[in-house]
DNA sequence: CCGCCGATCCTCT
DNA sequence: GAGGATCGGCGGG
C-alpha cells in the first residue's frame, strides 16, 4: 500500500492548524525489522514566540534553534532530566511554532514497540504519552536518540516522515476534541491540545500542579 | 481508580 | 539555583 507524504506546504501553516490535521496520520521510524508505525491520536500547538508555554517563548537560543528552522522538521526535546518528547516544526514561516505529539496507536512493528516498553502491560498505553510515543519509536533513551540524529539534537536533518492516514478528521471519520494542554504552566488553559474523540490509546489528562521540591 | 511522590539533569535566570 | 511540554510505582479508599 502506498502513503501519501505529508511535505513542508503541510506544516507550514499555523500550530493549532497542523495540530489538528495531523491526528490519524501515521509517523513512521526504522526500516527492515525496525520498522514501527503509529496512528497519531493527540497533539499540542505551542505558538511561537507569543505563546508563554512555547519553549521559543523567550527567545531564539542554542536549544530551541530548530524551532526558527522550516517547517516539517522533527526534533526532540528532553524534559525533567530523563524523557524525550518529539516535536514537529510547523508555520507560518519565520514564527517559531511546533506540534508536541503527544499520543498514538502502533499500527504497526508491535512486537518492536512492546520490546521498547516493558513496563506496559497493554498496548493501547504503548504511545499514550508524549514521553512513551518517543519511546516506541526509538527515541526513549539518549544513545537511540543521539543515534537518531547524528549526534545534533536540536537541528533534525530532514522533514518528519509522516503520511496521510484513512482514519482521520480530514476523512470524517473521527471526531476531534479539544481542550487545555498538559503539563504546562503557562497559559495552561489555552485550548490548544488536540485528540481523536474516544480513542483509547489518548494519554490520560494530568492538570498541571506545582510542587514543592525536596530541601 | 485516584492522588502523591521520587527520579534525574540540562538550560536559563 | 530553580524548575520543567513525564512516567511509573506505591498507598489508600
Amino acid at each position: 500500500m502506498s502513503r501519501t507524504r505529508l511535505g513542508r506546504d503541510f506544516f507550514a501553516r499555523e500550530p493549532h492548524v497542523v495540530a489538528r490535521e495531523l491526528l490519524g496520520s501515521i509517523l513512521v521510524t526504522g526500516d527492515g525489522s525496525d520498522v514501527v508505525a503509529v496512528r497519531l491520536t493527540e497533539t499540542e500547538a505551542y505558538h511561537g514566540a507569543t505563546d508563554p508555554a512555547s519553549h521559543a517563548y523567550r527567545g531564539r537560543t542554542a536549544r530551541n534553534a530548530v524551532m526558527f528552522d522550516e517547517a516539517g522538521h522533527l526534533y526532540l526535546y528532553f524534559v525533567y532530566g530523563m524523557h524525550w518528547c518529539a516535536n514537529i516544526v510547523t508555520g507560518p514561516p519565520g514564527e517559531p511554532s511546533a506540534v508536541l505529539l503527544r499520543a498514538g496507536e502502533v499500527i504497526e512493528g508491535l512486537n518492536v514497540a512492546r520490546a521498547r516498553r516493558p513496563a506496559v502491560h497493554r498496548d493501547s498505553q504503548l504511545a499514550s504519552g508524549p514521553a512513551r510515543l518517543a519511546a516506541v519509536l526509538g527515541w526513549g533513551d539518549r544513545d537511540r536518540a543521539l543515534r537518531a540524529y547524528g549526534g545534533d539534537l536540536c537541528s533534525a536533518p530532514a522533514v518528519a516522515e509522516v503520511f496521510a492516514g484513512e482514519r482521520g478528521p480530514a476523512a470524517g471519520a473521527v471526531a476531534v476534541a479539544v481542550g487545555p494542554r498538559v503539563g504546562v504552566a503557562a497559559a495552561k488553559d489555552e485550548p490548544l491540545r488536540f485528540w481523536i474523540e474516544g480513542d483509547p490509546t489518548v494519554s490520560a489528562y494530568r492538570p498541571q500542579v506545582r510542587r514543592n521540591r525536596r530541601p
